[in-house]
DNA sequence: TATAAAATTGCAAATAACTTGCAAATGCAA
DNA sequence: TTGCATTTGCAAGTTATTTGCAATTTTATA
């Protein structure tokens, strides 16, 4: 059963910083390094205890760059169900896209009809570069 | 610059069995275990560098399968280039599957022109439920 | 508002999967 | 056969993340 989940000043913090942030990503490190020069400082565990929570909720979404090893973390509320689409990312900025436009049926059919394979959403990460990034490199 | 390889009996007999279970992905874990009991015993280190420089020499394809912790290896060099394109892993049995057909192009190009990102190979990695694994679930 | 159960926190210690340093052993080109 | 380059084994180091536990905070309810 999930369980309760209690409000507190850690975990607004994060969700503020995130949601205020919705186009990138961040690592647990990352946010632990932008909050702790507050008042009162945050620890490191209760970082990576509220982003597990976080992303239970579907608030966040938690994935690993390819190449990296740490997980990145990003807002991902408004964009609803994240399993019904599959994602992009940029391997220079780190930032996530969602692929939900009609080719997500294209694809899905392709590989169920030709390849006998059922697409899952969750897992499945396509690496490339964005169109910021393409530009300036 | 790429160093030279030397034949070693641990290095040729990853190989072959990784080469003899071509379907299959391992973890250096799976691997050690595989063989250390054979007559002399491996070294896990030793297993971890043979997979790296078995990756690097273009034989093995190295990938993490989404929510598990440790790489996997899987012998590809029939396949060639693995970086031109995308790979299915099936989330229930692990193997991993090639999209090598003319899809490739229609992917690439949507994503290109609608989304302004440009598809790599590498990092790349579609989950879900292969031929075999949606039957028999 | 007082109370108690449940959730959260901080800190130190534990994991898990690799990676590295180094001296000894092995492979190979000449 | 020799000599240099690569590989190996072992112990120790890394890094990101998790866990145990006692103390603190939140929230529901009396
Ligand atoms: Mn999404
Ligand atoms: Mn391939
Ligand atoms: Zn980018
Ligand atoms: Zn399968």
């Amino acid at each position: 059963m999930v369980q309760k989940q209690y409000r507190t000043k850690w975990k607004d913090s994060i969700t503020e910083y995130l949601e205020s942030h919705a186009d990138q990503c961040f690592s647990a490190a990352d946010i632990y390094a932008e909050l702790k020069g507050k008042e009162a400082s945050i620890n490191l565990t209760t970082v990576y205890r509220n982003l597990e929570k976080l992303t239970e909720s579907g608030k966040l979404m938690k994935y690993k760059a390819a190449g990296e090893d740490a997980y990145r973390y990003q807002y991902v509320e408004p964009y609803g169900n994240c399993q019904e689409h599959i994602h992009m990312q940029c391997r220079e900025c780190g930032k996530l896209f969602h692929l939900e436009c009609s080719f997500m049926k294209e694809l899905t059919g392709h590989l169920l009809e030709h390849h006998g394979f059922m697409l899952e959403g969750q897992g499945s990460m396509l690496s490339g570069l964005c169109g910021m990034c393409k530009k300036n490199c």
